[in-house]
DNA sequence: TCAAGGTGTTTTGTATACAAGAATGACAAT
DNA sequence: ATTGTCATTCTTGTATACAAAACACCTTGA
């Protein structure tokens, strides 16, 4: 399946947003865009146009696109929504999953401690993606699993960063285990709850991480 | 706010679909569409591209994009997420909401209990839209409004058909008031079990529904 | 007869040209 | 000096022209 220039771009553009390159508020200029991607003004705007949609920047009829990143109030406000739509997901899947994937949540989690006793920012955070991933999938709803993945797109940079807090991936990982435990008992109530703790401490820190960054920023 | 020519046309596009001009499967042809609207396959092509991120048509790469109406399946799907995201809302505005807003709540209700009573289906389907809103704006999340809204017009033209099965209107004013009766008590769990069997109720009824449907739309 | 390949047509994707609205700056009037 | 208006210029929105990919049909060979 071919995609189409549009969409690389588009790909493109966020990367450039998420880095920092372009920062919140700036604008976005169709003909500058254009230029440095080498492409004619009607792929940009495709571009634009999706991402737009998808929240990373707004357009203003006849003024043009800003680059709109969200404020700490909507952060924390998505990762309570996040933190929300997981525990739903644990909660199905505790009364859904299936052998094989119990086995392979087991299997993620296993290279998720590996991960953390190398100290393995990297390969955590790709695993502990996986982890989330296969509840979505559990909770045998797909409208629900696409709604999650397309929340934890969103919140990407900002998990990432978070991370690198010093013990974060420790406490991260004790957390997993909590939500094993409990999808394993199929003990739905229990797996929402731990998921949500575990989802929502990242909303709570973020903002405190934030404190400490923008100095840092500016 | 002035809005361009683009939007008009996705909007007219989705009551094109809604009201089945266009049928699940159907390919929108961009000419025909560009000489039907008086204009020329760029703003055509926006908004088609503007539906396909609202899931209302489905764009394949150089083949063209198709009408596709979710079928019964995902549309359970998406009534058991609608279900949860007002699940979570109630319970967040149980402990959230204010007094006016409360008793906002109660005069909408008021209003509905009117309709049902002069057994307006119209007059009832606005104002029980305005009873879930006040919702999800006291969750106090305006992110969480923001998607609960966004879904909720997606299942718009579905809740619709709803309200016509006999006995409905009754039924789902009686969950009402449970509903604003855990929020009065500040019942967040009770609030959210309410308005999930409100909800979910629908999703289950509507396969129900589709089934003595089909053979009259054939 | 059927399959495979090629050609022509149709349709999408991209580039460019044109129109219209908004920002900027200068100038005039108070 | 400040404010309001007008004109220039820049940018977005739309139309049209061009390129390339997919589809349909036809021909040709076994």
């Amino acid at each position: 399946m071919e995609r189409k220039r549009s969409d690389r771009i588009a790909d493109a553009l966020e990367g450039l947003i998420f880095d920092g390159t372009f920062a919140d508020g700036d604008r976005l200029d169709e003909v500058q865009l254009a230029t440095r991607f080498s492409v004619s003004r009607t792929p940009i705007r495709e571009a634009l146009h999706r991402l737009s949609q998808s929240g990373l920047v707004v357009q203003i009829p006849r003024r043009g696109v800003f680059v709109r990143q969200p404020g700490p109030v909507e952060l924390i406000e998505m990762f309570e929504v996040m933190a929300e739509l997981e525990a739903v997901s644990a909660r199905l899947a505790a009364a859904r999953i299936s052998e094989t994937a119990l086995a392979d949540l087991h299997a993620t989690n296993e290279r998720c401690k590996h991960a953390v006793e190398a100290q393995d920012t990297d390969g955590y955070y790709q695993e502990n993606e996986q982890f989330h991933a296969i509840i979505y999938r559990q909770s045998g709803n797909s409208f629900l699993e696409q709604e999650c993945l397309r929340l934890q797109r969103r919140l990407q940079p900002f998990r990432r960063v978070q991370l690198r807090v010093r013990g974060r991936m420790n406490q991260s990982m004790a957390e997993h285990e909590d939500v094993v435990a409990a999808i394993e008992a199929a003990d739905g109530a229990r797996a929402a709850e731990a998921i949500r703790r575990h989802v929502s401490v990242q909303g709570e820190k973020f903002h405190h991480l934030m404190a400490n960054l923008k100095p840092a920023a500016e």
